[in-house]
DNA sequence: CTTAAAGTTTAGATAAGACTAAAAATTTAT
DNA sequence: ATAAATTTTTAGTCTTATCTAAACTTTAAG
């Protein structure tokens, strides 16, 4: 059995083990759970004990394939039950996460696989990122930062790299959506500004929202 | 704040305290909550520090304003997530109510209302029990037991009295659901078990089947 | 009305998860 | 290469929710 607390931690170190493969550091983890380095030290040796983590006094951790699982299983879940907030009850981007947070821990198998059937099989959720399957495969994100599309590339959001809801209220007022279509008329080389045209509307937009919006090129 | 843990005490005391509005015992509490007396007492007395109880040594609690409102809240998040597991997902009546458990405890107003909503403002969980509205009415129940219909009369099947999985599960082998008609055809006086047509097939049921089973005649 | 039984509370312990302060190990800089 | 800075761990404390055992009330019986 996996406790609340530990499946947050298992999901901290799956998020910052994501990118390189190294050890993540005690520091690091209690940082990302906003506690302090001695109660990330003292959950480390709980989940090193119960065999979810691979744990060297001074080096670091890695997940286990056990806790690797757990992590996806949590991801999995949160990331469904977004889709749900959204598509089924009428929650907006920027509202989903906390409820989420709450509702990834619900321990049911057979829940978590009606949902995901009552969602039709989503592969991503309402920030792009995508939905692990119940085998734990991820499917490939296939998603870019809007700053990397070459001038006159359209493309369609798929997510947002910053979610804050500061960058999210942004959005809304510009009514761009997951789904808004982009396309990239011209790019300023000075400032790394680009002008697109969303929706049929042209705006410049800035190198902060370029380098935060994540797009699918079509 | 309310924890968890109070929630479930607070549910436990408004279920015990419902029928007789006298004050309800610790050792009450205690059985209900499968824990021992002196924890029932802890709890109690932090219940009451919190003002959601009213409580004097040895002379058992009752449910303030406020803590019948907690209590309630738990109640309507509970029997909203019944329906959604049963209508919306394929969850069967006797599956329902591990999960509801972990599920009434999810805070967040919005995502009631939303749910609600999206039901389409049931009145009553999958077991005929009535679901409280937004500012904690619950509305009257309009169901009686099997055992009280007089012979001759129709009525519909609502709920149930005994939620074991034994019970349930008899339901199920003899195709007894929410909705369905039952007429009293006859009523033996000797063992209180009467013959009933269920879904158009005739039936003998046992006095302890007609004692569980909750009816609102039409 | 007094005593036995039942019910309730208190006292002291335990486990999970967090914290502070201090010690130990590692890394960085001179 | 060693001292300084940083990171990590340990030791001891706190809170929540639980337990056992013992003490204290209330109720019931004779």
């Amino acid at each position: 059995m996996v406790t609340l607390s530990e499946e947050n931690y298992l999901k901290a170190i799956f998020h910052l083990g994501r990118h390189d493969k190294a050890s993540v550091s005690t520091n690091a983890i209690a940082q990302k759970m906003e506690t302090k380095a001695s109660s990330a030290t003292d959950m480390i040796k709980k989940l090193s004990e119960k065999g979810l983590v691979d744990y060297q006094k001074y080096k670091g951790v890695q997940l286990s394939e056990n806790g690797r699982l757990a992590a996806i299983s949590v991801i999995r879940k949160h990331r469904l039950w977004e889709v749900f907030l959204v598509n089924k009850l009428s929650f907006s981007w920027d509202e989903v996460h906390e409820v989420a947070e709450q509702l990834e821990h619900i321990k049911s198998e057979k829940l978590t696989l009606e949902l995901e059937s009552f969602l039709d099989y989503p592969t991503q959720d309402p920030h792009g990122d995508p939905i692990p399957d119940s085998n734990g495969s991820i499917p490939s994100a296939q998603k870019l930062l809007l700053a990397k599309v070459k001038q006159g590339h359209q493309c369609i959001c798929v997510g947002v790299k910053d979610s804050s809801s500061e960058f999210l209220k942004y959005l809304d007022k510009y009514k761009i959506a997951l789904g808004s279509q982009i396309k990239v008329i011209s790019k300023e080389a000075y400032d790394e500004s680009m002008t697109v045209k969303i929706n049929d509307i042209q705006k410049t937009i800035s190198k902060e929202v370029a380098q935060n919006l994540f797009v699918k090129t079509n």
